[in-house]
DNA sequence: CCCATCAGCCTTGTATGCAAGGGTTCATCT
DNA sequence: AGATGAACCCTTGCATACAAGGCTGATGGG
């Protein structure tokens, strides 16, 4: 299915796998998902109406890499939104709030346990889990995308990540909402992400290479094999498990379709 | 361009000028269009992420008749982030307040004029200029898609329409606006949204005759010639300007909503 | 007379083929 | 050596052809 491909790069994307200007060939994700051209062309078109990739003429399409401009206006999109939700809330399940405990501790072991990847996906993700237990399917829709931006453009212009920081300001947001006390989780929300945005430094030039470069750092050992085309691995960022030894040939053309 | 395809329908559906579940044939726009079918599927394949058409496999694709359950998600969403803009804006230059201004009292003259096709068109345009001023065109293009579900909404579960009471509403948001007092702005919207959702019969089957029940109340001289495709012309929708074929002042001011 | 079955048509689904345009590289000229 | 131009290759853009499935209408049987 086509729906495979857009989730496969949102899901990339909101992992930390996938970069800002990765290229997705239309023929190169067609023989790694074995469809036709068709199927990606379609999966693009719909990624590029939900403002994750963009398309040059000719030359291809690349994940989105938002401007100063862009991202701020994602960063105020996302407080306008989760705020006004949280305002507009008048009560919350108990199992909701409780799924949405383990989650925070399941981040705190992350961030504990120094795994960088799994916990900035999983700090993306409790906002996302907030906004399903609003029970707004569309909201919900809509911020899983805008989170995806926000991530991309934590990725160009991050300065420093205080994971510990955000976890935190997640704990207090969740006692504010154990309480009852909605405007102060809507407050507390909106310092969040203030927080997070502050964080950046979008004064900064967007540094591109920064995925190429954690390539050196982390894989020293061979550089000279580099990805066919351009900086980024699209089929490493795609496969749903992080970095990996790569297994014996395995992408993801020998995984069950019904996934 | 494909843009125009996806636009065309976004205008008339705003316009109060395209009814739930219309037929969007590929072929059909491919000949309006002058293009392929595949630059129809593209727009179409756009418009259905953005959750404005959907596809019946192998049957076609209609403009979407939301459920109860969407209308609501729908007017929640727009109350979440109406709200939440209105709330986190913290000065409206004067011009804008001007446009504002002015676009309510166009609505005003299109009321007082009987013009209930325009009036309506104009009553969701607020919104959305509203949302531009605001400066983030991310939640603008939002808050677009979410006004035109719900003007889908009104058509399919409207029981009264009062278009006076609703400009009545965006006065007062702006003089709140206008007042600076921004949370007062944001109560006012949520009490107008609520008042657009109460208007509606949301324990209503959907009336999916009304169009065509349209066509012959205002048409009753020739209803022997139907349209070729299906019960609503979607060529005639598509048209940028309304009916056409009767006397302008006759047809729109005698539609009484009759329920 | 009514109902079931089947064939034909009309719809979307999908792949493939060709066209168009931009980048890169190599060769040639200054 | 450097610059310039052209040819090639690789990319997306787009249309068309065919496949698959549903709906409708006709036809035959009960």
């Amino acid at each position: 299915m086509v729906v495979d491909i857009e989730q496969a790069v949102i899901e990339a994307i909101l992992g930390g796998r996938m970069r800002p200007g990765t290229r997705l060939g239309e023929s190169d994700l067609a023989e790694l998902f074995d469809v036709s051209r068709t199927r990606v062309r379609e999966a693009m078109m719909r990624l590029e109406t939900r403002g994750i990739v963009q398309v040059l003429p000719r030359r291809g399409w690349f994940v989105v890499e938002p401007s100063a401009d862009e991202a701020r206006a994602a960063f105020h999109a996302r407080r306008v939104i989760e705020t006004g939700l949280l305002h507009m809330v008048s009560a919350m399940p108990a199992s909701a709030l409780a799924g949405l405990r383990r989650h925070v501790e399941i981040e705190r072991a992350a961030i504990a346990g120094g795994d960088i990847g799994s916990s900035a996906c999983l700090l993306g993700d409790f906002h996302i889990h907030l906004a399903e237990v609003c029970g707004n399917p569309l909201l919900t829709e809509i911020l899983r995308d805008l989170t995806a931006r926000t991530v991309l453009v934590s990725m160009l212009y991050q300065s420093r990540d205080d994971a510990a920081a955000s976890n935190d300001d997640h704990v207090a947001i969740l006692d504010a909402l154990e309480a009852q006390d909605f405007p102060r989780a809507a407050a507390l929300m909106a310092e969040h992400i203030d927080h997070v945005e502050a964080g950046l430094d979008l004064t900064l030039q967007p540094d591109r290479l920064a995925g190429l470069r954690e390539l050196f750092i982390t894989d020293a050992a061979g550089p000279a094999g580099a990805p066919p085309h351009g900086a980024t691995d699209v089929a490493a960022a795609l496969r749903p498990h992080p970095p990996a030894a790569t297994p014996p040939g395995a992408i993801l053309s020998q995984q069950p379709k019904d996934d």
